[in-house]
DNA sequence: TTGTAGGCGTTATCAC
DNA sequence: GTGATAACGCCTACAA
């Protein structure tokens, strides 16, 4: 391995003249640069990133937590910002936190050893207060989840919008009967605020709401399966369903044609996300604009690397899209 | 930040007794082994990692280049690759090629550079030569892909008799004109030798293979939608299609419902993966063992890189299996 | 069992 | 314009 050292001796020079060139500074002279960049090639030279790290107490590198790669959303998220980071210079860590705190507290250990300079939550399963002393070894920044109490910037969607305009759709399509399906993690203020959309558009039709119409911890295709049973034993089913998720609607549907119903006629049903399977299985779904997220995050992380400052809470919030198919 | 200094000013000790307590090793005694803890604690001092990876010349990451994460495959290797690692200590750089050769040869830039101890191939795009002058710089593990030319070791599925067993499953149920729909990355062997497994079991049945029921470059949901486009204009249509991924076969599935087919009756599909997607629209499926793939290119890379010798070829292949639906 | 000192490869700060 | 020189924070011969 040829260091700065070699390339300066090849090159007659010293090292600083060949790391000025190297870091593109200028006074320079034009000659002493092609030397230096010809002994470059020839020793097959590349600076050593460790040293530059230690160097300049950075790392040009940024984890991304997400609870499980191989859901679509998060895959999705984490896709564009890799294209995102890359196009400025910056590496990804990949870190799964398989909706757990331990593993997410885990990789905290990331920052504070200086390993890569900021971290980006797509989900939040620890209490603000776990992340809050991480912030004094590197910016952190939020997105698709948020906290009231979290002092650094999110970019998120307004969840009661977003199930407000599904359930306003069933509602409009002239269904009374309507089911709740999602995933509630009791902490999540993305399941609260959820909640609080549908129950608002109920509330503004005037339309009554049955506690056995609640479907709680959906997350998967499998969930949907499950919950399509508890529903379909019921004596007054409900007409149609909203879900937290296009899997979870998917996996209802699949139920329910298994088991000779029609959709939307037998049962409407409106997913959440509009990832590919929804075309697939031709849900009516709410769409979250993923890359504008991933994006806008990806955006503020790396400006407060650059700038050095202590980010402070701000909130991006971005608007819903209603797909409209043939499950509603 | 605290360093490694400052702890041993604290304790009232040398830094090399600190860093014998931090890096557990012997001739410490059970006072002093106190004393530091205590004085790190205080402090709250952590290792920085860039001076570590200096001063050892290594970095405890690994690279694993994909073509994009949302593809479920990838993201399904990426994931169990990730708990693996972590397991064993290591970090993850997720490096998305795009199926561009020019990116792929870009992140190469890692290894040289030392931003990680080795790379994991799971998709190839440019010939080994571009590879092998890496080979200096550390390990490097393929795997799903494989080259007759990599002096590494791979870890890869028998795609001959992957295709062989759907397709001949396919002759079992009693279909005699079968269509051939894959992507058809010319350079790549998987995509050959499906083919070889696929005419080989054609040829054992007797069974003759017309040229128009050959639809390539299929690899997503919409290429599926074209292909069954074309295959329902031909004026003899096969029976039945062999796919690539459960992606093209859904497509196919999808739009033969859309166009009033009936699956399997007016056309069987078999799909390859056994994504979850497979399940969903109960597709006859070839199943790939991703962990396993996954599992043991990580394991092959750890050890290399801790037994600091270099790779040589070797071949692990491991088996597949066929999962039987209602498509078939 | 503990401490001293040198160096991993860079870059920033001064002098010249 | 260019070149010494001193860090960055850690680990490890070697010495004591």
């Amino acid at each position: 391995m040829a260091t700065i050292q070699d390339v300066a001796k090849k090159a007659g020079l010293s090292r600083t003249t060949v790391s000025r060139v190297i870091n593109e500074h200028p006074y320079v002279t034009e000659e002493k640069k092609r030397l230096v960049t010809q002994a470059m090639q020839e020793l097959n030279y590349v600076p050593n990133s460790s040293a530059r790290r230690l160097r300049r107490q950075q790392t040009e590198t940024i984890a991304v937590y997400v609870p499980r790669i191989t859901n679509p959303f998060f895959s999705h998220l984490v896709e564009v910002m890799e294209k995102e980071a890359a196009k400025k210079g910056y590496q990804l860590i990949l870190c799964q936190t398989r909706y757990k705190k331990e593993q997410e507290r885990n990789f905290l250990e990331l920052l504070k050893t200086k390993q890569v300079d900021g971290l980006i939550l797509t989900s939040i399963e620890n209490d603000w207060s776990e992340f809050e002393p991480y912030l004094s070894f590197g910016p952190i920044v939020v997105c698709n989840e948020y906290s009231d109490s979290a002092q650094v910037p999110s970019v998120y969607l307004n969840q009661i919008e977003g199930s407000y305009l599904g359930t306003k759709h069933l509602i409009d399509q002239g269904y009374t009967k309507i089911g709740y399906c999602t995933g509630n993690h009791k902490s999540s203020r993305v399941s609260k605020d959820r909640k609080i959309g549908f129950l608002q558009a109920l509330d503004e039709a005037g339309i009554m709401m049955k506690e056995e119409w609640f479907f709680y911890n959906a997350y998967s295709v499998q969930d949907g399966f499950a919950a399509f049973k508890k529903l379909s034993e019921l004596d007054d089913k409900p007409q149609a369903v909203f879900t937290g998720s296009d899997e979870v609607a998917a996996g209802i549907a699949k139920a329910a044609f298994d088991a000779g119903w029609k959709v939307p006629e037998d049962i409407a049903i409106i997913g959440f996300d509009n990832q590919p399977l929804a075309a697939l299985m031709d849900l009516t779904t709410v769409e979250q604009p993923i890359d504008t997220i991933a994006k806008q995050a990806m955006n503020l992380m790396v400006e407060a690397i650059q700038a050095k400052k202590p980010l402070s809470r701000k909130e991006v919030i971005l608007p819903f899209q209603l797909i409209k198919r043939s499950s509603t």
